[in-house]
DNA sequence: TAGTAATATCGAAGCGCTTCGATATTGTTA
DNA sequence: TAACAATATCGAAGCGCTTCGATATTACTA
């Protein structure tokens, strides 16, 4: 199959090991010969056969990148995005990105089985067993957008309590103080400190009954949908028929808030605003354009693949949680004119 | 580094060459060495290494997805579908997709150059040059959404034809007939695919002249975008302004359309319906939900995996097309009840 | 019951690289 | 210029599997 890294040796009059070291460029290789070889490297379109490479210096060249199939299905827009940026940045490494779902009962992904990675990058929420076998494992992991209480990880997160805060804070200037909460995935640490940020602010800006007040959120552990959007809406306004504005989990959930308003003929932002979280593509496009806090999903992406690489190159060094700085994008479903 | 075959054969008190008997299940292995080495293989957590074996048997058991990164942000919410579907299927046949985007010069993806695939899918369109390396190499190659005149390759497509063609029907029945086309990306095949089934079917319809007429379309080789779906419905509607109907490349561009008609206070559809093309998840969100053609993206990728493996199998058969059907999904974009 | 076929197991030779230690060559310093 | 360091190249031993041919055992046929 192929010509070989013997055929190139023969071809150029050097030995094996002179011609690896000119693949890999370390170590001592004369002008002359570096040349030489390199001439009938490219003349014959030689290429290293990788397997051979991992079997001799065990390393792959390949991080792995898990996510759960439904996570996947459902939060497309969001999770696809995270891994565009990882794969931008593992080509600057040169790097090959494993792509592997996982389904809801505790299998191994594929490549694990095999271990043809260096490194492992999970996006989103998956079993815990599975987070427990990689920890034991010693395999090199960074976590996007999840964490396991008591599992020391590399992580890459957004400021979730920020963000939200900023949205209350954005309502609050606009006298609007009845804000309600309604988001699913609630066992998710992204969610939760979602959660967590609305009741901070809406404690600081003097509304904390509110915020503690359970007729004002409608929490579920279901995976957020559209679905979830609407009862939480229809839940919430049954017992505060006064509501002003609804944040939301994530923007499918607001999908779901606004789709009910509108088939209630309830004005957004005039009666009630909307925010929502993560700014996916279609936030801006939604009707009424969503105001969101927006996401860097793709330089979350991005610093996964830096960070695992740092882990990989100095496995002993402490773990980190790179936090990303999220951004309120306003938009129409929470600018009444009226109120500013 | 972990345990090796040759523990677990020793351990078992057999050859190396029995253990791999047991674990590719071929060959003869009697019931109770079988079970005594699968023992020792659960007991102490064994799990082969990818990188012998695929040197050894020369498989890897990965196949490559290409995708032109441009291509990918720009119309992530189509092809990350299909990726997904291609990911879904794999599984099936304990396989890992090895994924890499390419840029638009010409350049090996990375996965290539160490040949550690079985097989290539290519999700839209690629550099020619690309395609014909990857033809002259020999290599497995499916191309989903894409195909190069004059190189013979097994392809998944889906009917553009007939897509346009339900759609200018649907149009005509409700007596609409100034029916224009507008799109951008008209290198790619599938876009002009779309083009010439709205010509068709206006032919049949008895609108040929509209259709052959330059006043009624928008077509640009610029990727398709919201900005040519906004500019491409100006132009026309300047020269046409008794437009009834625009069938556009794709959602995207239709979104586009949309936004130019809401901008202009032109109602949708009671003044000009408007019809996109993939049904991408925000076709059913948008305002006015978007009438679309569907289309299997899922099913694509999964479609594509399966050719795939078939031609890594019998590597000799001819080359098979797999179009897949489509479907007209109607939303309010283009019910005009006043017409039908 | 000899003779063949099917079944079961093993040893050893690779697969195509990397890398370590050995050796040869050249350059530098006292 | 002897002595040592730096530079350049090579041979060979693996890396952990698969697979082929050889051998041993058992089952089946005539």
């Amino acid at each position: 199959m192929g010509i070989t890294i013997k055929d190139i040796a023969e071809l150029a009059g050097v030995s094996t090991s002179t011609v690896s070291l000119v693949l890999s460029k370390k170590g001592y290789v004369s002008d002359t010969t570096q040349r030489k070889v390199q001439k009938i490297i490219d003349e014959y379109n030689y290429r290293p056969s990788g397997a051979a490479r991992q079997l001799a210096s065990n390393q792959s060249g390949n991080i792995g990148f898990i996510i759960s199939d439904v996570h996947l299905s459902r939060s497309e827009a969001f999770y696809s995005r995270i891994l565009l940026g990882s794969e931008l940045e593992a080509r600057n490494y040169d790097t090959n990105i494993i792509l592997s779902t996982v389904g809801q009962e505790y299998a191994l992904p594929r490549f694990l089985k095999e271990k043809n990675v260096d490194g492992i990058i999970i996006a989103g929420s998956v079993s815990n067993e599975l987070i427990h076998f990689l920890k034991k494992d010693g395999c090199p992991v960074v976590l996007i957008d999840f964490g396991v209480n008591g599992v020391n990880l590399d992580k890459v997160a957004m400021d979730n309590r920020r963000g939200v805060q900023m949205a209350v804070e954005h309502l609050l200037k606009q006298k609007i103080r009845k804000i309600g909460f309604v988001g699913g995935s609630y066992y998710h640490p992204s969610i939760r400190e979602r959660f967590e940020g609305y009741q901070i602010a809406m404690d600081r800006g003097g509304c904390g009954d509110i915020a503690h007040d359970e007729k004002y959120r409608y929490l579920k552990e279901d995976e957020t949908s559209i679905d979830i959007g609407e009862k939480g809406t229809a839940e919430i306004l049954k017992v505060v028929p006064d509501l002003e504005a609804i944040i939301c989990a994530n923007d499918t959930t607001a999908l779901g808030c606004i789709k009910y308003l509108l088939k209630h003929d309830i004005k957004i932002p005039s009666q009630i605003s909307v925010v929502g979280f993560d700014d996916v593509n279609f936030a801006a496009i939604a009707h009424p354009p969503l105001t969101s806090v927006h996401v860097p999903k793709i330089e979350m992406g991005m610093a996964g693949v830096k960070l695992l690489k740092e882990r990989i190159e100095n496995p002993d060094r402490a773990f980190q949680t790179r936090i990303l700085p999220v951004e309120l994008v306003i938009r129409e479903s929470s600018m009444s004119n009226n109120r500013n």
